[in-house]
RNA sequence: GCGGAUGUGGUGAAAUUGGUAGACACGCCAGACUUAGGAUCUGGUGCCGAGAGGUGUGCGGGUUCGAGUCCCUCCAUCCGCACCA
């Protein structure tokens, strides 16, 4: 009988679907166990093999779990608010609602075939106003929320105007950004607007200005990512900064504990270290430097306190709000000059351009809080506005980049470190001893460091602090296909629309594009397209894609809910994502995202849990193999060994990869027949008639045409087959180069499993005692599976499912007890196979998956003797078969009675002989 | 520049705690069966050498009875952040 995997894939994946197999409910008889994959944005181009990957892995494990008797929780869904669909919608007035559920249909029909244990009944979908209703439920939370620094945690806003009313902001103790202070009595005078501009200072979501990259031809703001070389990736057209009213998160206030609950997670240290590095904790002080001849004090944060006394000039970022009130008045126009200039290139750019030193001189001068001395004030881009204070203190003698600066506009660079030469550089370390530094001379840096902080505090004049580069997240995207702000404006004021209305569904517009005078595409929608029309207008612009993926995981525990984005029990029964997979290119946004929405829900008592995933694994990425042809400057194409040395004139071209036979030649019909400029190509061949192609490593993508698609794996080799080959590729974290070649070895392997029950043509099992050499085979096994697994080994776990057949061929093993437990254990990896011969190893089960995992047991394994390596000065030379009961010293003994021992010791006697017992013996010469 | 990771056969890789380097596969070679196939089975396969043997985990050094594994120097590749005060 031979294996018809086809066949029996497609009847198994019916046959899981009518009896519900993987469908889950709370029962809190079994331990739970949650596994999560990160849902995909389901783009046009359907999946390629290296999305299923992760899949797989998480799939084996829900699997695994599920066996050894946990309630598992295992939900897939979408990520479908994007950009591309809008795109598409631009260019063919197509909604994208249709776009989207066309590419889920074409995805679900792909993962379908993988045969995943996903429970469908739980799909979530970010464009479902079913869901997105929740997500405006949470923006109207973190709206109506502020973080209070003494319970140091986000609070409802009414217990702030409660305390406003009481006794104003003197003495609150919340995470702001505002400057104003006032009592009671100046509350209560304040206009409605005044009272909700305050409140927006504090909100956890509020409207603030803030810069943004504007395109002013596309009428919207992009993100660094859609930037190139300073001109709009889509359209070439120039980019520039500008200040715009947008929604915000306050995630700021949360930088110290999102730090902090990394030690409490499983995650890499890479993936850690990269949170780290993004929220950029620094400690140092504030110093406010006067500036000469006004009221104006500048404000700057240092890393390096120590340094002051080498200060020698100030930078301030082109856009600091003081510029304009410092320039003296002939500097003026070289200052503006610079600002307008500044103001078109990307921070992005700003930052990238190390080797162009640009900057103005103000004609201000500060004053030094220490010597009085005066210092010029400059403007330069290298300084930002969006950290710190938009201000730095320049220390060229301890700082390369103040260096750098001063050198170019030959600004004085004192020495404030003992016995160190900074003629070509910056002495940027901490470990050299301070001088010419007034009261901090002869300190190390960490002396001079805190009593340089003490000093700057006595006079007043700032103090020591703690800075984060995490910056506050824009939240407002000029966009249509994202979810819309419960949110509507009257006398100006943002408010928020009542919970009986949502979802706030998206309305219909005319076109997908901004109006003409640079509104977002929302503003678009005629009054009655609104399935609510409040206040003035709505809010016209929507969330960005990270709104819905920072809370998916919770909805897909009470998916259905229409009362509640979950019901409570069931949010403290599943509590914790337990295993997490997905691509690091996540580390820093939705990582970091889904953490902070999870510690504000948590703050505000709706769940129990404040950090999201307790475990995480990053899958490497599955790269694809392109195929380069070289075409030469007469337009032949030529053989990649038929290149002449000079070669000039020839460029590359990407060709279908399916287009190649299995030694990398060209089939030159199909490149004919592939696209039409090929059609009549001529060809420069090698000595065999063939034209070969460089193969070289890019990420699998439509345009290198290196694509592989699970489906045409699936159809010649079947979903089995195509899991396992997958796994058996290397490490799960580990990016590769996919190669096709090599699944004929796994297909070989499931094969060879299924004769295992199918030796005379049909099925057939013996019931008879099992033989000692196969129990322990099967042990051997279940101890190996077992430890792969829990440490997420999936490619040697492959390779012991191999071992094991070859073993169990070799005996010629038919016996039911050890086959069965054989295929428990391999129903993770390979559930259609498995679940086959199940239904003919136990006729009445329903399915493999209720069944109990194996048990290992060690006795099986218990061996009387060993095969001691013994090596001569740590070289292996023979093996020697002894007894396990032997101890050290008979071991010893029997082992330089051996006539090869004699022979290697060529008649010397050993310094030392050393027994490592039942492990090997090493003779020192 | 800073941070992280990785370097092992022709290829993907294994070696979990310092203890037989290269498991398991692909590919290749030889053979069997079938004389149509990219089907199946058996044996071999790190490199050098006819052989005994030598040699071998990016380079060089160190610790150790013993190093792919630990330490130091260097080199290469990849990824992340990139003027972060």
């Amino acid at each position: 009988m031979d294996y018809t995997f086809n066949a029996i894939e497609a009847k198994w994946r019916q046959i899981w679907q009518e009896r519900n197999t993987y469908k889950v409910s709370e029962d809190s008889s079994k331990p739970k166990f949650y596994v999560l994959d990160m849902f995909p944005y389901p783009s046009g181009a359907g999946l390629h093999v290296g999305h299923p990957l992760g899949y797989i892995a998480s799939d084996i494990f829900a699997r695994y779990k599920r066996l050894k008797g946990f309630n598992v929780l295992h939900p897939m869904g979408y990520d479908s608010f994007g950009l591309p669909a809008e795109q598409y919608a631009i260019q063919t007035g197509q909604h994208p609602a249709i776009t989207t559920k066309e590419n889920i249909a074409r995805y679900r029909q792909q993962l379908d075939l993988m045969g995943f244990s996903f429970d469908w009944d739980r799909e979530v979908r970010t464009s479902d106003p079913s869901y997105y209703k929740w997500t405006q439920w949470i923006f109207k939370q973190l709206f109506n929320a502020y973080y209070d620094h003494t319970l140091d945690k986000a609070t409802p806003i009414t217990s702030l105007i409660r305390t406003f009313e009481q006794e104003g902001n003197i003495n609150t103790n919340a995470v702001h950004d505002c400057e104003q202070r006032f009592d009671a009595a100046a509350w209560a005078a304040f206009s409605p607007e005044a009272k909700e501009a305050v409140l927006q200072q504090y909100r956890m979501a509020y409207l603030a200005e803030s810069w943004v990259n504007w395109c002013p031809a596309l009428g919207t703001v992009l993100a660094n990512d859609e930037i190139v070389n300073g001109v709009s990736e889509r359209g070439g057209h120039p980019v520039e900064q500008k200040r715009m009213m947008q929604w915000s998160m306050r995630i700021k206030a949360y930088a110290e504990r999102l730090l902090q609950g990394l030690d409490r997670i499983d995650w890499t240290d890479a993936l850690k270290e990269q949170q780290r590095n993004w929220i950029g904790k620094s400690k140092g002080s504030s110093v406010q430097f006067a500036v000469k001849d006004t009221d104006l004090q500048i404000e700057v944060f240092t890393t390096r306190p120590d340094t002051i006394f080498g200060v020698s000039f100030m930078v301030l970022a082109p856009e600091h709000p003081y510029v304009a009130q410092i320039c003296s008045p002939g500097q003026t126009e070289e200052v503006q000059a610079y600002q307008q200039q500044a103001a078109l290139k990307t921070e992005r750019d700003r930052q990238a351009d190390v080797k162009n030193i640009t900057g103005a001189f103000t004609g201000a001068y500060a004053l030094h809080p220490f010597t009085d001395q005066q210092i010029p004030i400059w403007i330069g881009d290298y300084v930002l506005a969006s950290y710190g204070t938009g201000a730095v203190m320049a220390v060229p003698c301890g700082d390369q980049r103040d260096y750098d600066f001063a050198k170019h506009f030959k600004l004085p660079i004192p020495n404030i470190f003992a016995d160190q030469d900074i003629s070509e550089s910056a002495y940027a370390e901490k470990d050299a001893v301070i001088a010419n530094s007034d009261f901090l001379d002869g300190l190390d840096a960490k002396a001079a460091m805190e009593k340089a902080i003490v000093a700057i505090e006595a006079k007043g004049i700032g103090q020591g602090k703690t800075n984060y580069r995490l910056r506050d997240a824009v939240f407002s995207r000029q966009r249509y296909w994202g979810e819309p702000f419960p949110v509507y404006y009257q006398d100006g004021l943002p408010h928020l629309v009542d919970d009986s209305l949502l979802p706030v569904t998206l309305p219909d517009v005319d076109a997908y594009l901004p109006t003409q005078d640079g509104e977002p595409p929302l503003a678009r929608a005629a009054k009655d397209a609104w399935s609510c029309q409040l206040g003035e207008r709505m809010e016209y612009n929507t969330m960005p894609g990270w709104a819905g993926s920072s809370w998916y995981f919770l909805r897909y525990m009470d998916p259905h809910n229409q009362e509640a984005f979950a019901d409570p029990q069931k949010l403290t029964y599943w509590n914790q994502v337990d295993l997490y997979i997905g691509g690091s290119e996540h580390a820093t946004g939705h990582l970091l995202y889904a953490r902070f929405w999870t510690k504000v829900l948590y703050d505000l008592g709706f769940i129990q849990f404040d950090e999201p995933f307790a475990k995480l694994i990053n899958q490497g990425m599955i790269l694809g193999k392109s195929a380069i042809a070289y075409m030469g400057p007469d337009q032949k194409m030529y053989s990649l060994d038929m290149l002449p040395e000079n070669k000039e004139g020839f460029r590359e071209v990407r060709i279908l990869i399916d287009l190649l036979n299995d030694d990398e030649s060209i089939q030159l019909d199909a490149l004919k027949a592939w696209q039409p400029q090929y059609a009549a190509q001529e060809f420069v061949c090698n000595a065999d008639g063939k034209v070969l192609v460089k193969r070289e490593v890019d990420k699998m993508s439509k345009r290198w045409y290196n694509v592989v698609t699970p489906d045409d794996l699936c159809e010649k080799y079947g979903a089995d087959t195509l899991r396992m080959y997958e796994m058996f590729l290397g490490p799960l974290e580990q990016s590769k180069p996919w190669d096709t070649k090599g699944i004929t070895g796994v297909h070989g392997f499931l094969k060879k499993y299924w004769r295992l029950f199918h030796l005379n043509g049909h099925f057939e099992v013996t019931d008879n005692q099992p033989s000692p050499a196969a129990l322990k085979t099967l042990h051997k096994t279940i101890k190996k599976l077992t430890d792969d697994l829990e440490r997420f080994s999936f490619n040697t776990g492959v390779s012991s499912f191999m071992i094991c057949v070859n073993e169990l061929t070799e005996q010629k093993c038919n016996n039911r007890h050890i086959l069965e437990q054989l295929t428990i254990l391999m129903a993770p990896y390979a559930p259609h196979i498995c679940e086959e011969i199940w239904a003919q190893l136990q006729p009445t089960s329903p399915t493999i998956f209720n069944a109990e995992y194996p048990v290992f047991d060690p006795s099986y394994l218990t061996e009387s003797s060993f095969d001691y390596p013994v090596s001569f000065n740590g070289k292996m030379r023979f093996k020697a078969t002894l007894e396990l009961a032997l101890s050290v010293d008979e071991v010893k003994e029997v082992i330089l009675a051996k006539p090869e021992t004699q022979k290697w010791l060529e008649g010397k006697d050993p310094k030392k002989v050393i027994v490592v017992h039942g492990k090997i013996v090493n003779i020192v010469l």
